[in-house]
DNA sequence: ACAAAAGTGTTGAGAGTACACCCATGC
DNA sequence: GCATGGGTGTACTCTCAACACTTTTGT
């Protein structure tokens, strides 16, 4: 009910907890999922490696918030963001009782501001497949959200929204294949994908390196990004 | 990265959001799906209908607070529940900042202790298909439950826990059908759910009513729960 | 014997999977 | 002309969906 507590109900400081936002950053980094970590500054965990996050403003909404440490880490608006699990066992910090609603983004890697020390601020990226210690429960978060994010690429496309504006389908299915961690298939791969019809030609061709150019596809807008999943019953 | 920060930071009382834990309790009455609320009794909102919640102590986890809560309204512990999602905009509570952790739980119905008044607190269940109005955001929550509640149902076989503990197939299915809202078919619905092989005989009958007994089932205690659900890429 | 609910199989359609060769370009 | 990656189709299998009658009990 969200509080039904008389008014003159007055909790003590110490009997609520902190709540904060950490934000998962996934980003394709020459053919490797990689995830973007802030050295921290301050005890516990001095100069460990964390999730990005903070406090959220007493005016902000939660999407708010998230959006605004990704944004502060990275300089990029408008990506791919979802609330990811809600951790708050008490210990998990500590100094003191804090619940974290943490969010996982994709963000294309080539939208990244690569912050040349503005505020000081240590970041890295670091593969999702060879991580280094974390702070807290870190560890455990970084996994689950790289479980959300292999489950939801089984059944969604979301995946296209790791690569930039344009991409090629051999582009996409890399990302799969480095997300998923197994080979696909190529012609099924584009078959499926298609079908989902949320992607739409260019019209142009990618034009660099070997081989036969590529078709360019781009994200179609009024495309619902959710492919219905496989029902258990009819 | 959960609060990195100097120690001497000091944040005042009005800069913290508040922290509860709602929890949306679901249970089949008279082949209907219902859910338990509780009426307000303090402003705002007061005498209005309201998800069953409170604050997170400082010392217990998010799952121990909503167990809580779940045990204080229901008198059931040890049932289905799980983490739905965490609602934090501002201004869905008038007075002040308080973010939610909801939760979704299925219980039993003859489990649940029909409270004779006991802590002074009204409660009452209600149809998911004819709800009251209700207080805060909380009419959104309870549709966003009842939607990851019928998802849920669709790639995986919980509906039973809704159920007593020893059951009939036609009894499953008709939960499986208030729920979703549509027929099935029972001889797809029998093979579907017997396939997923998480039930298993109890050798026992039900002999009441009218028409041929009815083999009983229960829960195979060592089965996983989750049906794999058919992915989009091989 | 009849009313009531439980229980049971088959067939056609559609989706999923496995698999190998030609095409367009740059050098 | 050859190396490189892009692009395409088909046959088999399996799962899904639709559908109707027999069985067991109580009265």
């Amino acid at each position: 009910m969200t509080s039904d507590i008389p008014h003159n109900y007055d909790p003590s400081d110490y009997d609520r907890p902190s709540l904060t936002v950490d934000v998962v950053i996934f980003s394709l980094v020459d053919d490797d999922l990689q995830v973007l970590l802030v050295k921290r500054k301050f005890a516990p965990f001095a100069d460990m490696w964390a999730i990005p996050g903070g406090f959220v403003h007493i005016d902000e909404s939660l999407e708010d918030a998230a959006a605004r440490e990704l944004e502060e880490e990275t300089g990029v608006t408008n990506v791919y963001m979802e609330q990811l699990y809600t951790f708050g066992n008490p210990g998990r910090d500590p100094r003191t009782r804090v619940v974290t609603v943490a969010y996982f983004a994709l963000v294309p890697h080539n939208a990244v501001r690569h912050r040349a020390g503005d505020d000081a601020a240590e970041t890295g990226w670091f593969s999702m497949f060879s991580l280094p210690h974390l702070a807290f429960d870190h560890r455990g978060i970084l996994e689950y959200a790289l479980t959300r994010l292999r489950y939801k690429l089984e059944y969604t496309a979301v995946g296209f929204r790791l690569l930039p504006d344009v991409f090629t389908l051999s582009e996409l299915q890399r990302a799969y294949e480095t997300i998923l961690g197994e080979k696909l298939d190529k012609r099924n791969f584009r078959r499926k994908i298609l079908a989902a019809a949320i992607l739409e030609e260019t019209g142009k061709k990618k034009r660099d390196g070997e081989g036969r150019p590529a078709k360019l596809y781009k994200y179609r807008e009024d495309a619902v990004a959710e492919v219905k999943t496989r029902r258990l019953f009819p």
